[in-house]
RNA sequence: GGGGCGGUAGUUCAGCUGGUUAGAACGCAUGCCUGUCACGCAUGAGGUCGCGGGUUCGAGUCCCGUCCGCCCCGCCA
């Protein structure tokens, strides 16, 4: 046995007894006649104190004591002397006095310090990630994603659902996210795709009786990265029967909840407010809206008419909008730092920032084309005070609320306007069916396996076929409602579901719709088709990203912070080196010949 | 596919309009030190300036290309 008690748990109640104690060489102060060794494990560090008077041979290894040795330590817990106490950490009322010293390991100079103070680049962290994750903060990311993947297993587990697993190695089907794609050696020429997600097997799992499901769970989408996206992330995934909307957000409120109160000691409202996709568009400008902050974007088409802007006129005539954010304090702007915001719009697809300063009266290249009856009403319907300056974008719908979006968050993080906290938000009712003008088709919002509203079914098995597979956008599929829903927190998707087609003859419909043939659906998507025919229950369902909650639990950046082993934005993993090249020989044996670009 | 930022000692960085021997802090090594806790003191070692090419009498610095990392757009049902 090396050790039978914790650095980070002995307090002055244990002064007195003998312990043994294992970990890390933190610091080393070698004064000559006393050595200081700050001794780490995974709980926290304990001071070791190495004199000649307790034991000469203990004392004389120290010295040769470098940062990361692994030790073992014997000694007698003792309170430390008036005046050396150490306030900073939780042991500081004690030290250990060493009697034996056992070096378990040595340990090459490390490439980077294990202090906080200087972070390392995060290329070289990654590399040698075993010594970042002794770092007591990335150790405590983990512990509380452990603590909160608990908690969901408990909380799934208390409300009678199943933890199933279901293949890594399944079918490749068109919708969706590039697919990883792995070779089959046994069927030459054909291959498994790693699961998107395993939506159809959830499904099918309900076919099967199985009621309520869940599972933690990888899934793989090959994409390009960003802070927030990793090409291999974890999924709470749930899917329950005989259910609908209101009872799959109750269910994950309550978990949430559950959540974070066991492992963040948190108790978040009961009940989460919900938004229509509509409202999210029109007040945040987007379907993911932190909420924490208002800023909405608001409505100016009647005051903008009454101008003689023809950029504001024209976009109301083309059937487009007229918004306006409130820039907080921000008429001090120089015309360098208003011309860079401009740019900020250009970037985001705006053709221009129309903006109205307030500033003693009202400053602004457009104020010759407005009354200032119109630019009071302006002011006041944004709330804007002196010293403020209120931000126009004039374009078509989709347009303005992206731009403004983007901006209200942008402007929001500058002006230091949001709240430190956690404001959860569903968005519901979202379109079933998203325009795809390069493909000239529809594609699913959601995903192909989503019901319509009970209206929308209704409306879907009236519509003549024509409608279907259509070329063109046409108004009334772009206006079908799903029974979808997301869960949003601080800006962050954390969430999607929605309840499911369980008709096999509406599945059909929903294909035909997406410009799926028969023929083709069968082919993709037969097994659940077959599936829906045997008395397919009702069902829905959520996933909720795991890495992405766990990410804002812990107030991190990135989500390659609550990541072990996370890749690049290249998708590789430089500790590993994977990818790599593979033998010929492995190629052989899959029958694959490489086609490289030069 | 596109835009932006970055790559100099083991690490984090500085290095101006091109100019002598490329610096600092921390770390590392050796020695001293019995109350430190970012211990202190003394001495010392340590560089393919990401890589390739070009301009120039002369390139860390300018130009072209390329690789890598990060942020964003597109993409992510």
């Amino acid at each position: 046995m090396f050790r039978d008690k914790w650095c980070g748990e002995l307090r002055d109640t244990s002064a007195g007894s003998n312990v043994n104690l294992a970990g890390w060489v933190f610091r080393r102060r070698d004064h000559g006649g006393l050595i200081f060794v700050d001794l780490r494990d995974r709980s926290g560090i304990v001071q070791v104190v190495f004199s000649p008077d307790v034991s000469v041979e203990a004392h004389g290894l120290a010295h040769d004591l470098r940062s990361e040795f692994v030790i073992s330590v014997q000694g007698e817990v003792r309170c430390r002397p008036e005046g050396t106490v150490n306030t900073d950490i939780a042991t500081g009322r004690v030290e250990i006095y060493a009697s034996k010293l056992v070096v378990l390991n040595e340990s090459a100079p490390l490439p980077f310090t294990l202090e906080d103070a200087a972070e390392a680049s995060e290329m070289l962290r990654l590399k040698h990630r075993y010594l970042d994750m002794r770092r007591p903060e990335l150790q405590r990311n983990f512990i509380i994603r452990h603590k909160a993947a608990k908690g969901v297993r408990d909380y799934l587990d208390e409300n009678g659902f199943l933890e199933i697993e279901t293949p890594m190695l399944t079918k490749s089907t068109p919708e969706g996210a590039r697919d990883y794609l792995v070779p089959s050696r046994l069927n030459p020429g054909n291959f498994y795709a790693l699961p998107q997600s395993p939506q159809i097997f959830k499904q099918i799992l309900m076919v099967a009786g199985m009621e309520r499901y869940f599972q933690i769970v990888k899934c793989f989408r090959d994409e390009d990265l960003r802070s927030d996206r990793q090409p291999e992330f974890t999924q709470i995934d749930i899917e329950m029967s005989f259910t609908d909307q209101s009872e799959v957000l109750e269910l994950v409120e309550g978990m949430i909840g559950r959540v974070f109160s066991d492992v963040l000691d948190i108790s978040l409202e009961k009940k989460f407010e919900v938004l229509t996709y509509k409202d999210a568009m029109e007040r945040f400008g987007s379907d993911k809206p932190d909420v924490r902050f208002g800023m909405e974007l608001t409505d100016m088409a009647d005051l903008a008419k009454a101008s003689s802007f023809k950029v504001f006129l024209d976009a109301i005539e083309s059937g487009g909008r007229v918004k306006a954010i409130l820039g907080k304090g921000m008429a001090g702007l120089s015309r360098k730092d208003v011309d860079m915001l401009t740019e900020d719009a250009k970037a985001f697809g705006a053709k221009g920032l129309a903006w109205i300063k307030v500033k003693g009266g009202f400053e602004s290249p457009i104020a010759k084309f407005f009354t200032e009856e119109i630019m009071k009403q302006m002011a006041e319907r944004v709330k804007a005070e002196e010293g403020d300056m209120i931000l126009f974008v004039a374009d078509t719908d989709s347009v303005v609320h992206n731009v403004l979006g983007r901006m209200r968050l942008d402007l929001a993080k500058k002006l230091n306007l949001i709240p430190e906290g956690f404001k959860f938000l569903w968005v519901t009712g979202f379109p079933l069916l998203e325009w795809n003008d390069d493909e000239k088709r529809y594609a699913a919002m959601h995903h192909p396996f989503t019901s319509p509203t009970d209206e929308g079914i209704a409306k879907m098995l009236q519509m003549p076929d024509e409608v279907f597979g259509a070329k063109s956008e046409s108004p009334e599929l772009s206006s079908l409602t799903a029974k979808a829903y997301d869960l949003v927190l601080n800006g962050y998707e954390v969430g999607g579901g929605s309840i499911r087609i369980h008709r096999k003859e509406i599945q059909r419909r929903m294909f035909s719709l997406l410009g799926i043939s028969d023929e083709e659906a069968n082919e993709k998507f037969g097994f659940l088709l077959d599936a829906l025919q045997y008395g397919a229950p009702p069902h829905g369902g959520i996933a909720l990203g795991l890495d992405r909650l766990v990410m804002l639990m812990v107030g991190a950046a990135s989500i390659r912070e609550v990541i072990a082993f996370p890749k690049t934005q290249k998708a590789s993993c430089v500790m590993s080196g994977a990818p790599s090249v593979v033998d010929q020989k492995q190629l052989r044996e899959l029958y694959i010949k490489l086609n490289l670009p030069l």
